[in-house]
DNA sequence: GTTAGCACTCATCTTGATCGAGTGCTAATC
DNA sequence: GATTAGCACTCGATCAAGATGAGTGCTAAC
C-alpha cells in the first residue's frame, strides 16, 4: 500500500483540522470540507489505511483519528508550503524591533516577545555565542584599590564584564594605557583566540604580567568557560492556553524545562548547523518535551558568531505560521546584530 | 462578644491546621489536638462565635471552617511569634550566597533562589534603586567613530551602561580624559544629583559641551527615568504545587502577574518604608493577588540605596517560616551589597 | 471504486442513591 | 453556668446505571 494523491490530501486535511481544534477528527468532518468530494465512508476506508501505515491513531474505537508524530514529520517535510509573512505584520514587527534595537540584550528580549506574540507559543532565543564574537575594545575600569572591572565590547555591541583583581598602586591612568594596549592586540580577534595572543604578549612583555594574567584568566573563565548561556525565554505561560496543558501536572512538567537554562541550552545547541530544524515529539531527547515540537533556526552575526532562536509548542503546532515567523525573525535579528 | 483566651487558641489551631492541609478544619480535628482539652461540641460553639465575628467562614454548611483574611491579619499581628532560623540552615544559606556574591546581578539571582527554595513560594527581589546609589566611576568606552558606551560603576558594584552618541574625531584618549574628569566631578554623588552637577559643569566649561550633553541625557534617560525596574523572580512555578492552583485558569492568572515587570514593580514599591510588610489577599490592590499574600522586606545598601525582597504565596502561607527566612535574607543581602 | 445503511463501541453526560464529614440544637451532666 | 453526649440534618463527594451521540467497521448495493 502506498500513499497516493488522495491519501495525502486526506491526511493533510486531518492534520490541518487537528492543529486547529485539538479534537480527534472524524470522517464526516473531513467529508464536509469543501474540496474533498467523497463521502464519509470513503474517507473512513482511507483513514483506516492511513492508520495501518502509522500516520493516524485512534484514542479509542469510537473517537476520530489524530495524527501521529510520523504524520507531522511527513506534513512538515512534504505537505507544508510556507507562505510569506504578510506586509502588515512585517511592518508591525519592523517598527516594534526598530524601537528597541539599541542595546543587544533588550533587542533579544524584544525579539523573544515578538516571536511568542506572533506565534502564541513559547519562544527561546540564545544570545550570540560570545566566544565567536570579535572583540572591539577591552577596557579596565578601576573600581577600588584592588579591583577593576574588565569590560569587553564586541562587534555585536554585546558588553560583557568581569571583575579582575589588580595589584595595588595601579592608577586609572595605568589601567587606561593597558586597556589601549590590550585593545590594540585583541581587536578583531574572537574571544576563543585570546589565549594564544596572551601567550605571545607574555613573551614580549616584562611588566604588568600579574595584571595581564588576571585579565586573561578572567576572560577565559568568566567570559568563555563559565559564561552561563544567555537564554531569553518569552511567553512561557502561553502553553497553558492549549487544552493539552489543561492539566496542572502537565503544565508544571512543561514549565520545569525553563527552570534550568543549562538543560535548555543543551537542547538548543543540538540543532547545530542547520538553517532550520524541526523536532517533533520524541525527536527531542528531553522527556518533558515528548509531546512538544521544537522549531529552531540560527541567525548570524556578521561573518562570525551565531545564535539560535526557537519556538516550543505542542506537536500539533501551527507549523506553517511558526516557520513563517521564524524565517522572518531570523533575518531581522541577523540584520540588527550585524548592522551595528 | 469578645475574643477570650480560648477563642484565640482555637483560632490559632484552626489557622495552623489550615495552613498545613488547605482543607476546611472541623471541630473534631481541633478537639483531637493535644493541648486543646475540649470536646468537639464545645469547639463547635466557639467556632460558631468566631464565624459570627468574621474570623472564620464555611465553604458550605456541612464542611469545616476556613480562616478569613481578617483571621490571617490577626494571626500575623498577634498570634505569630517568629522563631529564628536554624543554625544549619544559616550555614547552608551563607555558604551558597558566599559563592556567588561577586557580581551583584548574580548575587540577587542567587538570593531569589534561596528565598523560594527555603520557603517553597515564589520570590521577588527588586535590585537596589539605581538612582539612590553613589557613583564610583564613570567611563566612556569608544565603540565606533560615532558611538561610545558609557559605563557607570556604583558603590554597590552595580554596573550600568548606555550608548552615547559622540561627535566624530574624538579619540579614545579624549574619552579617557573626559571620563577622568567626569569621575572626579560625579564621584560620591547619586545619580539623582547628576543634573545639578552637570549644570555647574556647563557653566564652567566651554569645550565638549555636545559630548557632555549627550552623556548627561543618557544618564538621565537611560539610567534614571527609563531604567526598567530590575526585578528578579524566583520559583515562579512553585505555586503550582499548591492545591489552590490545581486549576489551570487560576495558575495562568497567577503566572500572568510576572509577565509585566512594571506592574510587579508598582506593587512592590507600595510597601515603601516599612521594614517588613505583610499584605493579605485583597490588601494587595492587584486583582490577581486577591487570594495571595505578599510579604515584603527592605534591604539597604550602605547609607543610601535600598531594595525590596518579597515572597508571594497563597493567603494560607506559612507566615512564620516566610518571616523567618525573609528576616535573615534581608540582612544577608544588605551585608553583601554594603560590604563591597 | 464509491457510498448508503446499519450494528457496534465507547467516552461523556445525566440521574439517583449512598456515604460520611461536619454542623446545629437540645437535653443531660459536671 | 459551662461542658458535652446525642441526634437529626445538610451537602459535597463518590459510584453505578442508563441514556446519548459521535464515530467506526463491515456489508451490500450502486
Amino acid at each position: 500500500m502506498t500513499l497516493d494523491e488522495r491519501k495525502f490530501m486526506i491526511l493533510k486535511a486531518i492534520i490541518d483540522d487537528y492543529i486547529m481544534t485539538a479534537m480527534p477528527v472524524g470522517s464526516r468532518t473531513i467529508s464536509r470540507k469543501s474540496g474533498v468530494g467523497f463521502s464519509p465512508a470513503t474517507i473512513r476506508n482511507e483513514m483506516s489505511d492511513l492508520e495501518e501505515l502509522g500516520y493516524l491513531a485512534q484514542p479509542h474505537t469510537s473517537a476520530g483519528r489524530i495524527p501521529s508524530n510520523k504524520a507531522y514529520r511527513l506534513y512538515v517535510d512534504q505537505l507544508l508550503h510556507i507562505n510569506g509573512i504578510t506586509p502588515e505584520e512585517k511592518i508591525r514587527i519592523d517598527r516594534y524591533m526598530h524601537d528597541r534595537s539599541q542595546q543587544v540584550e533588550e533587542m533579544i528580549r524584544a525579539a523573544a516577545n515578538v516571536l511568542s506574540d506572533a506565534t502564541q507559543y513559547t519562544s527561546v532565543i540564545v544570545a550570540p555565542q560570545i566566544r565567536s564574537l570579535r572583540i572591539r575594545r577591552v577596557q579596565l575600569v578601576k573600581v577600588s584599590d584592588t579591583m577593576a572591572l574588565m569590560i569587553v565590547v564586541t562587534n555585536a555591541g554585546i558588553v560583557k564584564d568581569a571583575a579582575v583583581r589588580i595589584p595595588e598602586g595601579i592608577t586609572s591612568e595605568h589601567l587606561f594605557r593597558i586597556s589601549e594596549m590590550l585593545t590594540e592586540q585583541l581587536q578583531e580577534h574572537t574571544l576563543s583566540e585570546v589565549r594564544q595572543i596572551f601567550a605571545q604578549m607574555f613573551r614580549d612583555l616584562s611588566t604588568h604580567r600579574r595584571l595581564l594574567g588576571g585579565v586573561m584568566s578572567a576572560m577565559e573563565e568568566k567570559l568563555v568557560e563559565d559564561a552561563p548561556e544567555d537564554i531569553i525565554v518569552g511567553g512561557t505561560t502561553k502553553m497553558l492556553n492549549y487544552p493539552e496543558y489543561s492539566d496542572v501536572e502537565k503544565a508544571k512538567n512543561f514549565l520545569s524545562i525553563f527552570e534550568s537554562k543549562d538543560r535548555l541550552a543543551g537542547l538548543l545547541k543540538k540543532s547545530g548547523g542547520m538553517e532550520i530544524s524541526i523536532r517533533i515529539g520524541p525527536e527531542n531527547e528531553i522527556e518533558e518535551l515528548k509531546d512538544c515540537s521544537l522549531v529552531t533556526a540560527t541567525y548570524r552575526v556578521g561573518s562570525h558568531g551565531k545564535g539560535t532562536l526557537g519556538i516550543i509548542g505542542p506537536t500539533r503546532m501551527n507549523y506553517r505560521r511558526v516557520l513563517t515567523v521564524m524565517d522572518y525573525m531570523g533575518h531581522v535579528i541577523s540584520n540588527l546584530l550585524s548592522g551595528e
